[in-house]
DNA sequence: CGTTTTACGATGCGTTCGCATTGCAAAAAC
DNA sequence: GTTTTTGCAATGCGAACGCATCGTAAAACG
């Protein structure tokens, strides 16, 4: 055999060009000779490693959703409210990372709305995201409906995202919306 | 010359077909031939209506922006709050006529994240929406910052019709969240 | 050293795509 | 009644698509 390669390793980089590909162009621009183009590869090798169009497309959105998660989780453990604050800023396209994987989660949730393969992952990410909100809210004000507010700060930020990344919405005014949304829940329970 | 033909009602029904073929099955099941098919007419006389794919895609976004406006000027007119309430509600996926044009306008926004043509007309119809929500909100709460609150109820709600489409948040409980988050805005300032 | 297995690159196939072209029936214009 | 113009239907074209197939260099394995 040839050299013993990191299979998970290829996979990534190839993962990695679909979402260059859909950030840049979005999802109908992506077919097998554009992302071997896009990741400097042959087409052959694309499909070595994905055996369907489909397939390379499910393992992009698995991979940008585990990219999320692992930011979420790099955050630095501050104080409940702190943290609640940083997660609903994590999710907008501030910093540069955000930048990069936000058009790929807009691309995939308006994908999911006629594609039910795609709805069913998020609809899991998006449960956690809310049960892991309320408890926060909870932790910083007790009492009022947390899992309600949970529900609705998503929804919030979700349509942020994609406010800011048409260019509705600056970057700043986004943080200041977050904010001002953010004393509200904390504050009027 | 052939029967004089109502040419405005010809490109409304293949208007027509395009959303509903977006709605059902996204922006990249619209081929010339798919649209022909499922307005049962010929593929020529699609082409003879609009000359390129991309034309008869714009009228397609035109055709249900104007939709949407028009069932907002059908709202009844009551008092400012009420008024608020209904714009906002008309915009989530509740009523029949809404869930058809819910998905298309999903479509829509996502790609306008990657094409630019779209996302100008995009931010005048938002734009002109904040400063509309901003004078109901006025209206029903004098002094606070209207604009900034209106911003944020138009986010809100595009990121609730999201999770609505995808099956994330069902309709009663997206009434809810809408009234809940209104009862926010306009009682604490 | 020889065999086997892995990791491709290359090529080709059938389909679908947007669009251009052509032809023609029918009604308005004269 | 002839001419002209409109509204299509039909067909064809080159490009791009997903995917299958085949060939091969090379490293692991016995």
């Amino acid at each position: 055999m040839p050299k013993q390669v990191d299979h998970d390793e290829r996979r990534r980089q190839i993962g990695d060009a679909v979402c260059r590909l859909i950030a840049a162009r979005g999802l109908d621009a992506v077919s097998l000779r554009h992302v071997a183009a896009e990741a400097g590869v042959s087409m052959g090798r694309v499909q070595h490693y994905f055996a369907t169009k489909d397939e390379m497309l499910m393992f992009a959105f698995e991979l940008i959703s585990s990219r999320v998660a692992a930011r979420f989780g790099a955050l630095p453990v501050e104080d409940p409210a702190e943290l609640l604050r940083a997660v609903l800023l994590e999710l907008l396209p501030l910093s540069p990372a955000a930048r990069a994987e936000a058009p790929v989660l807009a691309a995939f949730l308006a994908q999911a709305v006629v594609e039910p393969r795609l709805g069913e992952p998020l609809r899991q990410g998006n449960g956690e995201m809310v049960a892991w909100l309320a408890g926060m809210i909870t932790a910083v004000r007790p009492g009022g409906d947390a899992e309600r507010d949970a529900m609705a700060l998503l929804a919030f930020v979700d349509g942020l995202m994609l406010q800011v990344l048409i260019g509705q919405v600056s970057p700043e005014m986004a943080v200041e919306l977050v904010d001002h949304q953010l004393s509200r829940v904390l504050t009027c329970g």
